[in-house]
DNA sequence: GACGAACTAGGACAATTGTCCCAATTCCAA
DNA sequence: TTGGAATTGGGACAATTGTCCTAGTTCGTC
């Protein structure tokens, strides 16, 4: 891997495990273990560094959610994928939190203007979902149950962390799925009236 | 005002507005308009600011919380209230998302130790929320649903905050307050059973 | 093998950080 | 009025910050 690819992998951890303002140049050029001046070779400020992460986290993102599209699963079971994305990383978002949702909160504050790019990560969840509602057939409220369990996810992620709870993200997985499963039931038996 | 209260209330906003670790002792003192030696004087460190801050918010949410439950109204209506908390503060909530939420989620991943009393002011709206559940008669399911809507009001704040949609705030009430009658109506159903 | 571009190391730079000290002022009780 | 405590202002301090420079090293291409 390349020294920039390294440094862009390691940036995007430590922003996460640390938030993007606590982490310095020295921390990344230390923990990549590389010199600062190589460092400055590859990013000439710390506000590049932050976009080639998010431009990063958004092609991982994107990458992500185009497997999920083309395995053959239902659009229901896409959605619990996601869903799920809380299980499957449980231990580091109660850690840590939702690495979507902290950056974006910490870049609001800073009133940085990668804020919106930022927010971009949310956007690819958020039409994600939002297509497969419309494939399960929910036309225009579509977008509307895309950012309810978006923000359902971002909410259970912050108490999680905030609580170190693990049962709690559990049951609200539950919670969420079973939520979904009576939205296409209820769906169904509108169809059929 | 005693200077040390103008000295934490100031620092109170500006830690939600950018943030603990992105505000200076510098910020603090010029916005209160003292010198950095006169606030040395009152707080020796910066974590000392960090706990009179949450101290401060403890009161002052018990504070408002008490309000709540002595004035004459249902118990579901008091949820009510907390759910409405959303509206109230919206524009804020939009700007800087929930104080308790991102001061939470900073501390975790500064690792700091004022993390867990950061915490308590979810406990209190927490068992203040169970509270009022077990006034209406859930029983043990009380601290799950006040767990649960208070993940909701979180996640409608990130999102609310990573979109600045208003719209979105305002729906998300409004389904939270639908799931609230529901829960209340099913109840009702099994008592007669 | 030679040459220029890419890469790397180490440090310089001013600015800012949290922390701390001390002299001056204000205030209150005796 | 006086004496001491509380308060205040104006810095000093080392450490760290993001940024930048320069001198070597490595590498691919001709």
């Amino acid at each position: 891997m390349s020294t920039r690819d390294r440094i862009i992998e390691t940036a995007d951890r430590l922003f996460y495990q640390q938030g993007f303002e606590a982490t310095s140049f020295a921390d990344i050029a230390s923990a990549v273990g590389i010199s600062r001046g190589n460092f400055y070779h590859h990013f000439k400020t710390k506000d590049d560094i932050l976009d080639a992460v998010i431009t990063q986290r958004l092609a991982n993102t994107e990458q992500m959610l185009d497997r999920w599209e083309i395995s053959g699963n239902d659009p229901s079971e896409r959605i619990r994928s996601f869903i799920h994305i809380l299980i499957v990383n449980g231990e580091k978002i109660r850690k840590f939190g939702c690495p979507v949702g902290t950056l974006s909160s910490e870049l609001a504050k800073l009133n940085h203007a990668a804020q919106s790019d930022a927010a971009g990560l949310f956007t690819l969840f958020r039409s994600w979902l939002c297509r497969q509602f419309m494939a399960l057939g929910f036309g225009a409220k579509s977008d509307a149950l895309a950012m309810h369990i978006l923000g359902r996810s971002q909410g259970v992620a912050t108490l999680a962390n905030a609580f170190d709870d693990d049962g709690f993200l559990e049951s609200e997985v539950t919670l969420m799925c079973n939520w979904l499963d009576d939205q296409i039931t209820h769906l169904k038996a509108s169809e059929r009236a």
